[in-house]
DNA sequence: AGGCCCATGTAATCTGTTACATGATTCC
DNA sequence: GGAATCATGTAACAGATTACATGGGCCT
């Protein structure tokens, strides 16, 4: 039940639309949390029914009509007694962790080759939090800014976004270095044999 | 659908049985995923019976009985249809992130604490992981075993989880010193006001 | 003309969590 | 005597993903 209370802070920083809402919880800029656009426009729905958001509408001339919402004393008191109460640790749950973990029991090209490209997304997402990051703190330095701006949450967790991705990012470096030259060490280590056997060698 | 796949994954190094299975999925020693004894349960169930591990039954003298569980052929090339297709990219899902995002509009002290029991927790974490990659690689300093060793993707999944670890570690102190520091400079920045208010006078 | 962006949702399905259920053995 | 460990599940519910649906404006 944390998807609320994450659209909840995200709507701390000023008035969202669902659309609006939806691309900073898809790629990239959801930094806390993630969630695809009909889950959020259900929880903005099941959120505005229970009075912790309230929204306006927006005409607009050349656009859609949208709405706009923002989070209601109701709400900011929910996110309070949630932020008070214990929260669950956190789990890895990740598809690439998965596959390197049978590393030696499959194909190591393929293998590789995603263990890269997954290098290359932490690359493009430390980009866009260190724009992110100086865009926040403005004219301070770090130190500076974190001691006295007004609105640190956002910038505090966009920093663990960036350590996470530049983890993600040595470790698959470092990953696929060591699958690339234990794959060039050990040709193929099942393909090899299998020529000689009989289901091959009718090819 | 990726449970099934770290089941699989799980079981490459040795027959377990749901019990073991429950407890290297559990707190601390599932460094590449996370599941309830339930969901296991259930999943072994259907991969058994889609035949993609097999059980035998082990009668014990003092303990229940149980079933040891072991990838069939059918399992493995399963792994490799998964391991080869594309990986959607992971996300964070943390109700602590969430917490740290509305930093500036709830309750410092109750924050301050459980990024610092994270904190703490991160450090055990960190500990076993060490213990853990020590045993693995037995008399071999690091480099060595990830060149030589025969079974590196366990060890691999292990390093990813001590580096997150670290990083949650260290991002987690850095973070409460940060709004220690804040709160200090700024005691209580909407309960000094509130006791001019009506409602506080009132009491 | 085709594709992307804005803007909003519904419906069906799959996955994950919480609560419950059972029963013997070993450790403190 | 009570708690933890071993060992296995079922049932109900909450949360997340996938597929589908609509429609105008903008860019190439």
């Amino acid at each position: 039940m944390a998807l609320r209370h994450a659209v909840l802070a995200a709507l701390l920083d000023g008035e969202l639309s669902g659309y609006q809402l939806a691309k900073a919880f898809d790629l990239g800029v959801a930094n806390f949390w993630h969630a695809l656009p009909q889950q959020l426009y259900a929880e903005l729905a099941k959120l505005e029914r229970e009075g912790l958001v309230a929204g306006r509408q927006v005409v607009q001339e050349t656009r859609p009509t949208k709405r706009l919402f923002h989070v209601t004393d109701a709400g900011l008191a929910e996110l309070e007694r949630f932020a008070s109460a214990a929260s669950k640790p956190s789990f890895v749950r990740d598809d690439l962790l998965v596959k390197v973990q049978a590393a030696d029991h499959v194909d190591a090209a393929s293998l590789i080759t995603q263990v890269e490209e997954r290098a290359a997304v932490a690359e493009a997402k430390i980009d866009l939090f260190r724009r992110i990051l100086r865009k926040m703190r403005g004219g301070l330095n770090e130190e500076e800014f974190l001691r006295t701006g007004r609105r640190v949450g956002p910038y505090l967790t966009c920093l663990r976004g960036l350590a996470f991705e530049e983890g993600n990012r040595d470790w698959c470096l470092r990953t696929a270095a060591i699958l690339r030259e234990r794959s060039a060490a050990t040709p193929r280590e099942g393909a090899a044999p299998a020529l000689a056997s009989p289901e091959v060698a009718r090819a």
